[in-house]
DNA sequence: AATACAATTAACAATTTGGTTAAATGTTAA
DNA sequence: TTAACATTTAACCAAATTGTTAATTGTATT
């Protein structure tokens, strides 16, 4: 079940930020890195725990690899919070 | 943050359809045990998490207590995946 | 008061997670 | 092809999580 990866990828302080951050366009993990205290190396497992749930893409250019926000996971998500809420929020 | 407990809360299986259970309806803790192979004291460890993020509320009634959702702390959730998707999905 | 029932809490073992440093990989440029 | 740079992977550790059993708490019943 993806929606398994998807929350378990969103449950993760940095890994949200992360996502925030790529909200404005791809970055490269190093500059993902500079906005957080811990190591490149930790940055780079959160990376590897979002690109597995699919929330973010990464592209190779030279040098630099590239990642980018894929918000379209997240429908399964919001679909799953809709039904959740379903009939018991009629009033809203 | 709020949103810390509620995605960790909503990052294990069991506890999701333990939401999804409650949807129908206040339920014990008893009932709740009964659709999982876990015991009733790892239930109620879940139970707590859920609790602590509000995302449901508990209520005794004699010798019960009973366990209802509390959705509308979802909202916070909807509000920071809308964010995220934002101008990113102006197409949708 | 004693017993039984519903559920939680405590104590412990096993697993998972998130961090670190060090080594490895892929790419560019000298 | 060697050096330098960007990033990942491996190996390891500490802390958090999840499950179990046993003890405890709260309520009802006798």
């Amino acid at each position: 079940m993806a929606l398994q990866e998807t929350t378990k990828a969103l449950a993760d302080p940095i890994r949200r930020t992360i996502l925030n951050l790529l909200k404005k366009g791809p970055m490269t993990a190093g500059d993902i890195q500079s906005h957080f205290e811990v190591t490149f190396a930790s940055i780079s497992r959160h990376l590897s725990v979002l690109k597995d749930a699919d929330l973010i893409r990464d592209r190779r250019d030279g040098k630099f690899i590239y990642y980018e926000l894929n918000a379209s996971i997240l429908e399964e998500v919001l679909l799953w919070i809709y039904e959740l809420r379903g009939d018991n929020n009629e009033e809203n």
